[in-house]
RNA sequence: GGCCCGGUAGUUCAGAUGGUUAGAAUGCCAGCCUGUCACGCUGGAGGUCGAGGGUUCGAGCCCCUUCCGGGUCGCCA
């Protein structure tokens, strides 16, 4: 038989419940003792109630109400009663009732917390994840976390009504020499030898693709060991699936299903279908950004041969070898001093630019270190090409292409920001595709795949693995929307030969290979379906939809920049036991 | 690995040119108060100024090192 620890919950009690007996738990938001009368405001995760004890009625509760304190944890009885009508809170559900307590019993108390478990507490983020079980009672916290729930929930059940298998894969896994660096795990019965945790279940996704489970999925954490971000976490969440027997358009088709159902049912938001396309090349010619932020324009623009032979060197050599490209920040005048101008300089060369050319665009007259260089009819071009109007200033960067786009896609959104752009209102999302499937690593002084490295070329590009790496085409697609990549995926490779080719393209030795993917490689022999899928960022979609400003808002126990964890004190020394039983020696290298 | 910002009562912050006993708000404790809802009023307690070293007659403040938190570049197939 079920206990009767509580009849209700403290939010959802309505005047339906009027002259009932009823029992609820929960913390103590707030004791208001007026001396004769105490109000104790009763906290759970649905809401608050206010609790009334008088003096002169409740004789015997009364000293126990008066000895309680913030967060303790309360059963009450008592009958739920109307409140007069001046004495009704708009500001919580149950307002215009209270529950006139018959008795108190203190569950647990509790110390003086160090942050106030309210919606207004101001506490910083370090305290607030020391004691993250107090900071996760807020209201706020509770909302983005059971709307993480609801949202892990929607997509379970579109998934599932679309016919895919929820399947798990390994944590303790194969390193991979392509990629982020792994989190390793030393293995105990194969002294020397580790695991990797999975920045990805890629192979396996594969892998049951050749099983024959034909729709996969799975929400999943995934582990790369880098340096954070405002989006960023060592350990991830990722919407992992896969599909036999499709094209780009079945696997973009049914993410665009997805993500519409999925907005729809957790913030009643419409996303306009069907979801625009953009190739890579589009993108990066007119943003500067394979992400791009649709909501406003400013788009860049080629300036390359109008400054061809112009008497600016930085402007012709990079005209020759490179691209000059523009964006035109209008009216920016009324906002930018010159001292902006040249912080916008140190901006663009955070980027890589070697500096920034700027045009004020004034009544009768461009102001500009560059125009001198420049004559007549050059500089009308530009200010033609631009558009320019009076009061806005023209930012022109002139490098090697990748630069150029860089800094002008980095650029823009920075001015958005700073000039308080207006943006078009709500969600503008669009599907990148067309990506290059690799591109050149001048550090490595090889070609590496930009997505993965089992992502499969256009057919008609294949031939140009062997004559033009650069320029094929693979066919993936990423997800993007308020210029944050929210998914991406790819068709992959399911011929062995293709795998192969792809792997020596990339410079992979057979030694490497066969180390690292021959499963792989054996696995494609027998019988491998065309297939492709998606991944998305889970904890980003969830920041998406609670509008949340970083990534650990919406994770319960988030790491920070350290990879540290405030709450456990992970990581943590191991015993020298534990290392010995491993076969590991602790050695820590002092720092010259 | 680089750059930038921050670390002072439980919490959020203020502390000009180095100078007596380091302040405020809030929280906490005690007393008063029968309709509050961030209740109110009165009083009180509360500090290794992140840590270590240095300069100085004297350091919260200046210098060096280091730890912690955040942002960012690199990095993140």
């Amino acid at each position: 038989m079920k206990t009767q620890y509580r009849t209700h919950m403290c939010g959802e009690i309505t005047k339906n419940d009027l002259d009932k007996n009823i029992t609820v738990c929960g913390w103590v938001q707030r004791r208001r003792d007026l001396g004769g009368v105490i109000f104790i405001h009763l906290r759970d995760r649905t809401g608050i109630i206010q609790l009334v004890i008088d003096s002169a009625k409740q004789k015997d509760i009364f000293e126990v109400a008066d000895s309680v304190r913030n967060e303790y944890v309360l059963q009450v009885k008592g009958k739920v009663i109307m409140r007069d009508e001046v004495n009704f809170n708009d500001a919580i559900k149950t307002g215009e009732i209270e529950l006139y307590c018959e008795e108190i019993k203190i569950l647990d108390a509790a110390e003086t917390p160090p942050i106030y478990v309210d919606d207004n507490d101001k506490a910083g983020e370090s305290i607030r994840l020391e004691y993250r079980y107090l900071d996760l009672r807020k209201p706020s916290m509770q909302e983005k976390i059971m709307l993480r729930h609801k949202t892990a929930q929607a997509v379970r059940s579109f998934l599932n009504a679309e016919g895919f298998i929820e399947i798990e894969t390994p944590v303790l896994t194969k390193p991979t020499p392509e990629g982020a660096r792994d989190f390793l795990v030393p293995s105990r019965m194969q002294q020397g030898m580790f695991f990797a945790l999975p920045q990805s279940p890629q192979l396996f996704k594969q892998i049951l693709m050749i099983s024959g489970f034909d729709r996969y999925y799975q929400i999943v954490k995934c582990f790369r060991d880098e340096d954070l971000r405002q989006d960023r976490q060592p350990e991830f969440t990722q919407i992992d699936m896969e599909l036999s027997f499709v094209d780009p358009e079945d696997v973009m088709d049914l993410n665009e299903r997805m993500i519409i159902d999925v907005f729809d049912k957790i913030i009643g938001y419409h996303i306009p279908s069907p979801i625009p396309r953009m190739k890579y090349s589009e993108a990066m010619d007119r943003y500067g950004s394979d992400k791009p932020d649709i909501r406003f324009d400013m788009e860049l623009k080629d300036l390359t041969s109008i400054v061809k032979e112009c008497e600016f060197k930085v402007f012709s050599s990079a005209a020759q070898n490179g691209t000059v490209r523009a964006i035109n920040a209008k009216n920016a005048n009324n906002e930018l001093s010159r001292k902006d101008l040249d912080a916008l300089t140190e901006f663009a060369k955070n980027f890589g630019a070697k500096g920034l050319a700027w045009f004020v665009i004034e009544k009768d007259n461009v102001k500009s270190p560059v125009a001198k260089f420049l004559k007549e009819d050059e500089l009308s071009a530009i200010l033609d090409m631009m558009d320019a109007e009076e009061n806005d200033i023209i930012f022109v960067v002139a490098d090697k292409a990748n630069v150029v786009f860089d800094v002008l896609g980095q650029l823009r959104v920075h001015l958005a920001g700073k000039l308080n752009l207006e943006l078009k209102e709500g969600y503008e999302f669009v599907w990148i595709t067309d990506f290059p499937l690799l591109e050149y690593d001048e550090g490595e002084g090889r070609y590496s795949a930009m997505h993965h490295p089992f992502t499969a070329p256009m057919e008609e590009d294949i031939p140009l693995l062997d004559t033009d790496p650069a320029s094929v085409r693979a066919k993936a697609y990423d997800l993007v929307v308020n210029g944050m990549e929210l998914g991406g995926g790819s068709i992959r490779i399911h011929n062995k030969d293709l795998q192969h080719k792809i792997f020596s393209v990339m410079g992979f030795s057979d030694e490497m290979t066969q180390n690292k993917f021959d499963f792989l490689l054996e696995a494609l022999k027998y019988g491998t379906p065309p297939h492709g899928g998606l991944a998305f960022g889970f904890d980003r979609l969830v920041m998406i939809l609670t509008e949340s400003e970083n990534i650990r808002e919406v994770i319960a126990f988030p790491k920070t920049q350290n990879h540290g964890c405030l709450m456990t004190h992970a990581p943590s020394k191991a015993d020298d036991e534990a290392l010995e039983e491993l076969g590991l020696r602790c050695v820590v290298q002092k720092k010259e």
